[in-house]
DNA sequence: GACATGTGAGTAGTCAACCACACTATTGCG
DNA sequence: CGCAATAGTGTGGTTGACTACTCACATGTC
């Protein structure tokens, strides 16, 4: 039965967690953990300052969690890549998760809380935690899906690292002998 | 003539500048520009917040002056790397300029402010600006002194972009497969 | 006397976290 | 079925601590 007009709806706690989770990533991907203020993340979810503190015990394990899904949905990009690579060596193979990866960052929010991540997870461990967890299924998942060697898994993740510094300082949008040395080959 | 016992000395306003460039290093390194307060920088530095505030404009100026700063010890120890190069190929000078990059890094602050420039760059305008010239000036002169190719030059400074989150996450501390495959044949 | 170096004591505003309370759904029971 | 008790969803308003930045004023130098 569908609810009377004017009356409020409520839904789960779990659906609006997963609403913070994928809204938050936008909010925290200008100015990251430190810059960005709990009242933003609440008002990019559509809810109130204090129900996103009902849903999160405080703001290190929201932003920590807003990192394991990026991880996550890198991973799924990882995935997909795979699974849509044409041949089977290491090198086709990671070929195209590296394609697919930059298809998924078309959208920047998701590479830039990736970089704030990193720099928080010098100072605040349960981000610390996140990100190393994060990066071993990374690696772990490349490995076993491409059986590239530590070289070329190594050479992958240094790619994928200056890849994200690139677009960070925004040199992926200059034209010059320096930006475009840097930008060779990357498919950001 | 040595000044009086119990007297205050004073310094020239660029020293003190100076000095707080030096120390503001390892005051950002944790937090970076956005956890950070100036009350920390200045206490780090030995002056008070207000006269950290007659030296630098704002927090912002400050931040990068302190990037730029960072550059510069960069652009130094890639000097001093090539300078001691073994072999003047381009693959021998790239070499060298990583050692003594990887020697440099030694002391992690370094490091770290490099990463957290990187981020306030995404909305810091005035960071963005000392990223990005800092960079270029690094790519350059990198090309200049060793020769390479913008496949050789691209390399050297994605390893870099690894070795920096490699660092920053805390994975070279740790005994893992995953880690041991991203750490491979970094000398940081 | 003129100017530079340097500080203590603010101010106006912001932030993370919390609490009392209102509203909605579900369940138990006669 | 009716209806009260219970549990879950959601918010306005507050608080105490903190932050970037300022100003009046003191001290040292030429």
């Amino acid at each position: 039965m569908s609810p009377a007009r004017g009356t409020r709806v409520l839904g789960t706690a779990e659906d609006r967690r997963e609403d913070v989770l994928s809204t938050a990533i936008g909010a925290f991907a200008a100015r990251g953990y430190f810059g960005t203020t709990t009242v933003e993340v609440a008002k990019a979810a559509g809810i109130s300052q204090a129900y996103l503190y009902r849903l999160f015990p405080d703001k290190e394990a929201l932003f920590a969690a807003v990192v394991g899904r990026c991880f996550d949905r890198i991973r799924e990009s990882f995935a997909a890549g795979a699974a849509a690579a044409t041949g089977s060596s290491p090198e086709a193979v990671l070929w195209a998760m590296g394609g697919a990866y930059a298809e998924l960052i078309r959208d920047e929010h998701l590479l830039m809380v990736q970089m704030h991540a990193q720099c928080a997870a010098v100072s605040v461990s349960e981000v610390r935690r996140a990100v190393q967890q994060g990066y071993a299924r990374l690696v772990e998942y490349a490995r076993s899906v491409s059986g590239g060697t530590d070289e070329q898994l190594q050479e992958f993740f240094a790619r994928g690292a200056l890849c994200t510094e690139v677009v960070t300082m925004g040199a992926h949008a200059i034209d010059a002998p320096w930006a475009r040395t840097l930008n060779t080959g990357l498919r950001h």
